[in-house]
RNA sequence: GGGUGGUUAGCUCAGUUGGUUUAGAGCACCUGCCUUACAAGCAGGGGGUCACAGGUUCGAAUCCUGUACCACCCA
């Protein structure tokens, strides 16, 4: 703290932030270790680990950071435990791409080998983003970052994987499954994102056996008829009745079908008839299963057509659509072509059109799960915030599938089965190649099996299937295992808040959900926190690939962490999506530079070699310390209400506007000295530096690096009293409200003399000799001690207070709250505008009285309405008519 | 097709159980100011039939019904 030292007119960012971060983390303040304090826990939703910060997580982090900060200073033992997942799509997608780029296939590879390019690209790009994280300022517990595929949590995952498989919840089938034929893998149903399309429909005639007749079906996907193995009606379509049971033969292929009825064929879409492929959809599957159909495969993975079915071998199924178009209509077999819109499967990560496919795979049953999971989210033991997502919840679950676990690639956790012949059921599960061979000996009844002769299944877990475990395993890895939770999952589980995005919901939450249930037997968080998504202006999410999301390091290297976060913020109402504009952060940033120049001015009127020490106590005789403290009272019970509901942009809005409007636009002022030149008085500055303590503290949750710098520059602190370890203001209740309201007054008469200022195009300098004529005695008593206010806020040449004040002759006029205000005006002003003023007030007041009086001229509201609703209308009509007059007189007096 | 939410100032949004000054904020806009911190600032100001149509009520942005449009989720 000097006054000496030169302080710049204009707040640096970059001078401020790395070094307070450095300093937070050398001094272990974001680290947490069990105690007897109540424990606030968050964990991080893990993003991706070679990915790199986009704006969802600079909006996901500041709110998360808020929370955790705020919990801090609440006392709490906060713990934010921060991590990366693995994405085993898309992270193997990436490594694929690169090793094309240098003319490896992954196919030439060996599964170690791959592996190998894997590790080599995580350890590359792995952490970078949470290295960016710290930019933001997040508070993590460093010392606690985990990796889904790291040693301890691989491991954890194995072990659910076998707790799962012995209770019975995880099986191997054949099914259908969406497959991805870009990443040849299957995927969940979570992983396939639905778009409408403009697609065509094709209207396909297959000759009836032993007629000439024709039966004619319409389809989407024209391709897939070389692997029908039936046609279907609706058996009340009279259309269609006779040809039930008869023979049909598919085009090109000439194989012969069997003409089928089933209610679930819709009459009215497309002709009416329907051709099935049980091998390529679902409903088909489900058709086939149910008519006893068969089944044919002409699709590889890759999604090229068969070499067996004798067409189009080795086309894509696109390019195959196309050809066998062409051959129809030369066979005079294409009916016709509209145009359907269509809704069609894509891969989530790769954006490949899903084809739905026969494969066999690992589920895991999600009835039993899913009961625990879904009642403690509508019981409220969980909290949803914005509840409304209670809904969306509860419809998924209801109608949840079971899980398609397993995913055709090597970047993740490998399935712990272990085949000892070709036969379905011929496997075990087990952790090692060891416990393989013991339990294939027992189950086989083979003693002489080696481990030669067995084999791990090649494919992974979802990587779902490890982050559903994120709230236990980060704390207690062997706890799926030994069912025995360490001291530190008994600490932090359940953990508080998650904070995420809507769109996981599914993927996620109710997924940590079910785990945290199978499992812990508990919740694994009791609020769930969602976000919107962050668009830019014209309502587009902000992606990469669009190239409409700026760079989040350049928003922070531009408008400091604070104003950046600050931006996120004030963007983000609750619940809904936030039109993310950069000129928020803008917003942001004049925000630093206004505290910053507040504390520049408290900090040059220190008089040299002076000490200071903020007040903690304020001056209970002066006016302003007490308007002032009520605000901050108010502001803080404001804030707490909103953070009970997650409003963090309420609580952002209200602190700002009190720092900004309360605290430097009136408070401020009403500290400066009287004269220019001067420094405040002592005691002014020392109450006013206590004042500033305050805000920084509420504002430190939201803004942590220039609170903290300010609040060391406030004066000399330990390590141990930092404004991050540092507490929450609290909340007494020592009642300011009168001051607040008498303050309010004094405000309203202010600028009602700034607005006679502005409206005459006086200079603000121009001196006034002001006449008040207070409404009553009561009102007398609060305003007359209150003179030195307007001196200070206004160029007071005289004040009187007189109850029985005569209006001065060429005066401008103004009545506030039935007080009246006199400005004497000879030859400073044109008479004319200012009766132009006074009337555009009372006709103002005009209006007013108008919808007032309209309201006690209804005898059903005057009986029917509240005492005392009634009586404070009659109180609004005698203040207009009081004021009315008072103008009136006002006007005639000038000439009007 | 099923579900959920929304429509309030030019833009983004608040608006508690219906009644606190003829609806609020921020940004944008207009006017005047380099006033002993801050022009990234100060002071003042204009701007809305609360999507539309009915209904309940003494009283509706708020409750009910319907319509239109938009967004999202699920199949």
């Amino acid at each position: 703290m000097s006054n000496t030292e030169d302080i710049p007119k204009q707040y640096d960012p970059s001078a401020t932030e790395e070094k307070w971060y450095s300093y937070w983390e050398e001094n272990g303040f974001f680290q947490s270790k069990p105690d007897e304090r109540e424990a606030f826990t968050v964990v991080i939703p893990p993003p991706n680990v070679t990915g790199v910060l986009h704006m969802g997580h600079m909006l996901n982090n500041t709110i998360q950071d808020v929370l955790v900060r705020r919990a801090r200073m609440l006392g709490k033992n906060a713990c934010w435990v921060p991590g990366t997942d693995h994405a085993s799509i898309a992270t193997e997608a990436k490594v694929v791409q690169k090793l094309r780029k240098e003319g490896v296939q992954k196919r030439d590879l060996s599964r170690e080998d791959f592996l190998k390019h894997a590790w080599e690209w995580t350890d590359e790009h792995g952490g970078i983003i949470l290295q960016q994280l710290k930019k933001l300022g997040a508070s993590c517990d460093w010392n606690r970052t985990r990796f889904t595929l790291e040693d301890e949590l691989y491991d954890t995952v194995i072990d659910c994987f076998i707790d799962l498989y012995e209770r019975g919840y995880i099986y191997r089938g054949q099914r259908m499954v969406n497959w991805d034929p870009a990443a040849q893998t299957a995927l969940s149903d979570e992983e396939v994102i639905h778009k409408e399309v403009q697609s065509k429909l094709y209207h396909v005639r297959y000759p009836i056996k032993n007629s000439d007749e024709y039966v004619t079906i319409a389809t989407t996907r024209p391709e897939t008829i070389l692997a029908d193995t039936a046609v279907c009606v609706n058996p009340d379509d009279d259309r269609y009745k006779r040809l039930i049971g008869k023979t049909a033969i598919i085009p090109m292929v000439n194989r012969e079908v069997k003409i089928i009825a089933d209610e679930y064929v819709d009459p009215e879409f497309g002709t009416g008839c329907l051709k099935i492929t049980p091998a390529h959809d679902t409903n088909d599957y489900e058709l086939g299963v149910k008519h006893n159909l068969d089944i044919i495969d002409m699709l590889n993975a890759d999604g090229t057509v068969a070499e067996q079915i004798g067409f189009y071998a080795g086309k894509d199924r696109f390019e195959a659509r196309k050809l066998i178009i062409k051959d129809l209509e030369e066979q005079e077999l294409l009916v016709k072509i509209e145009d359907a819109p269509n809704k069609v499967g894509y891969s989530e990560r790769t954006d490949a059109v899903i084809e739905p496919r026969l494969s066999l795979q690992w589920f895991c049953k999600m009835d039993e799960l899913g009961k625990p999971a879904l009642e403690n989210v509508i019981n409220e033991n969980i909290r949803f915030h914005p509840a409304k997502f209670k809904n969306s919840y509860r419809n998924w679950m209801e109608n949840i599938r079971d899980w398609c676990i397993s995913r055709q690639l090597w970047w993740g956790h490998r399935i712990p089965a272990w085949y000892y012949g070709e036969g379905e059921e011929e496997y075990v599960i087990a952790k090692s190649a060891d416990e393989a061979i013991q339990k294939a000996k027992e189950k086989s009844g083979k003693s002489d099996l080696t481990e030669t002769a067995i084999h791990q299944d090649e494919d992974v877990l979802d990587t779902w299937f490890s982050s559903w475990l994120w709230p236990i395993s980060v704390f207690d890895p062997d706890f799926i295992r030994t069912k025995k939770p360490n001291k530190e999952l008994v600490y932090y589980y359940p953990t508080q808040d998650l904070v995420t995005a809507p769109e996981i919901m599914f993927f996620w939450v109710a997924r940590m959900i079910m785990a945290g249930y199978a499992f812990a037997g508990e919740k694994p968080f009791s609020n769930v926190y969602y976000h919107g998504i962050v668009r830019d202006h014209k309502r587009r999410k902000m992606s990469k690939s669009l190239g409409n999301s700026p760079d989040p390091l350049k928003l922070i290297d531009q408008y400091g962490a604070d104003g950046t976060r600050v931006g996120m913020l004030f963007a983000s109402p609750a619940g809904n999506d936030l039109l993310f504009d950069e000129a928020l952060c803008e917003q942001g940033r004049n925000f630093s530079n206004k505290i910053w120049n507040a504390f520049r001015f408290l900090s040059m009127n220190m008089d040299e070699g002076q000490t200071y020490t903020p007040a903690t106590e304020i001056d209970p005789e002066n006016l302003a310390d007490r308007w002032m403290m009520g605000r901050i009272q108010s502001t803080l019970r404001a804030m707490e209400d909103d953070f009970t509901r997650y409003r963090l942009n309420e609580a952002l809005k209200k602190i700002y506007s009190l720092v900004w409007d309360d605290f430097c636009d009136w408070y401020i002022e009403m500290c400066k000295a009287d004269t220019p030149g001067e420094n405040m008085p002592k005691e002014n500055l020392e109450r006013a530096l206590g004042f500033f303590e305050i805000l920084m503290k509420m504002l430190h949750p939201f803004m942590p690096f220039i609170t903290e710098e300010i609040w060391q520059r406030i004066r000399e602190r330990s390590a141990g009293e930092a404004l991050t370890i540092s507490s929450w203001p609290e909340i007494s209740d020592k009642q300011y409200d009168d001051s607040v309201k008498t303050f309010g007054a004094l405000q309203s008469q202010i600028s009602a003399v700034r607005n006679i200022q502005a409206e005459m195009n006086l200079s603000p300098k121009t001196p006034l000799k002001i006449v008040i004529k207070p409404k009553n005695g009561e009102v007398y008593g609060q305003l007359l001690p209150a003179e030195w206010v307007y001196k200070k806020l206004l160029p007071v040449e005289s004040i009187t207070f007189d109850l029985s004040a005569e209006k001065p002759p060429a005066s401008a006029a103004s009545v506030v709250d039935g007080s009246e205000i006199y400005i004497p005006l000879k030859g400073l002003i044109d008479l004319g505008k200012e009766r132009e003023r006074i009337r555009k007030e009372m006709d103002r007041l005009r209006g007013f009285l108008k919808s007032v009086e309209k309201k006690l001229a209804n005898e059903k509201f005057v009986q029917n309405a509240p005492d005392a609703v009634v009586e404070k209308e009659r109180k609004k009509k005698s203040d207009a008519v009081t004021g009315l007059n008072i103008l009136e007189e006002q006007l005639k007096e000038l000439g009007g």
